[in-house]
DNA sequence: ACCTTTCGTTGTACGGCGTACAGAGTTTGT
DNA sequence: ACAAACTCTGTACGCCGTACAACGAAAGGT
């Protein structure tokens, strides 16, 4: 099956042939990103991967943000979107899978999370997995506008939990193990005073947890209920 | 009341006086960021801007991230912590009051959003605010973890919602009027055509309000009502 | 077979960025 | 009066995105 960015799928084209494909820029933007984190994503840096001249990037790219939607569409392809369909699972179950795995999939390349605040979401992924999302929303009962403005809500949660848990790594794969994580982030908190913060000393080791899937999947199961209750 | 980053708190101090204060960068910073959007922040932007040179910016902050830190504290002061003391009025209406009037704050300098993704948010003004957060939902009845667990899909949810919604934007301020963006979001979303996406394309009106401060109401409720019943 | 058109790639260049380093000049404690 | 401490400037380096022109390969028309 070849691509439809392929020279050849639009015959009679003329000119040198290609050496490169919009596909293997985004998957050298990716290997960078995931090496060095996301501050040594360029333009020059992913023509150097390459082996081509930074010039060359710009017949497979518009710009430098158009290597970020590249990336942030790339990981939302990663995603399974089977994992909504139904009816066979039940809609909730059906929407925490794919929340679980999307969270998975951007922790596991964790330059890419902050790039989905930034960069629009408005890729055929993205589009295919609202399309869903809407429907597993409705076979749960929901009705008029409360599918569309439910999807919200669990897509801020999603994307907003990966971009704050990843905001404190260095962006570079693979991220560290949870343990190690939560571990240095107790560190961090053990520093507050109980004086003036009684309470929060006193949840350190909770919101040392805050990055964890645990916090993620206790917090997923609290919106869902809210939402289709 | 001084501040304790002025030189006459610390007496003694030899060499030269300050010419700025790390109040006057962090003010010309916003400033910058409020006019030309978050893509302008930069040293040299922000010391053209104070009439000086780059370098002597290092002074008052470490590098450009200092930058972004101050800038993320400040707007966590804006929004006023009172708006979650009780116990006179309901826990519901407290935190619904303060995650109001946190996005109010930060629509009103939209290039800062962002960088709440990115900055820590481990400064004063937000250790306050998680401290009276969790005295609100411990007002709510949550016990154990609960409350701090509920402090962070809280905080999720806000942080999350407006950094998505000023994505669209182009980060200076004033933002566009609600009406308008909702507008340009539905011309856009007109264009998904309904044959692969039906239920997308059925919920465009819904979809373009996802930027809305009602849509947030009506999140923040539900999962508030996740949270605590 | 030629010639022309088309287009991917390179070479070069410009202005902006963060920030390291050394030095100048001002203020204070001794 | 002197020395120490400190703020700011001058200068420099290596990055960045990307505009522009020129080159060369491939294909179409004749």
């Amino acid at each position: 099956m070849k691509s439809v960015t392929e020279q050849m799928s639009t015959p009679g084209k003329r000119g040198p042939k290609r050496t490169l494909s919009e596909e293997r820029v985004t998957a050298a933007a990716l290997d960078l990103v995931d090496r060095e984190g996301g501050a040594a994503l360029s333009v020059r840096r992913v023509a150097a991967e390459l082996g081509v001249r930074p010039n060359a990037l710009y017949t497979y790219v518009p710009d430098r943000a158009g290597l970020e939607r590249a990336l942030v569409e790339w990981a939302m392809g990663q995603a399974d979107l089977g994992l909504l369909d139904g009816p066979a699972r039940s809609w909730r179950g059906r929407i925490r899978d794919y929340a679980l795995a999307l969270r998975a999939a951007l922790l596991d390349h964790p330059a890419v999370a902050p790039l989905m605040m930034t960069a629009p979401m408005d890729g055929p992924a993205a589009l295919e997995a609202g399309e869903r999302l809407l429907g597993a929303f409705a076979d749960g009962g929901l009705t008029g506008k409360a599918p569309a403005r439910a999807c919200w809500v669990l897509i801020v949660y999603v994307v907003g939990s990966v971009a704050l848990d990843v905001a404190e790594t260095d962006g570079t794969r693979p991220i560290a193990a949870e343990d190690d994580r939560v571990a240095t982030r107790r560190a961090r908190l053990a520093q507050v005073s109980a004086a003036p913060w009684p309470r929060t000393a006193a949840s350190v080791d909770t919101m040392a947890e805050w990055i964890t899937e645990r916090q993620f999947s206790w917090g997923l199961d609290r919106v869902l209920v809210g939402l289709v209750g």
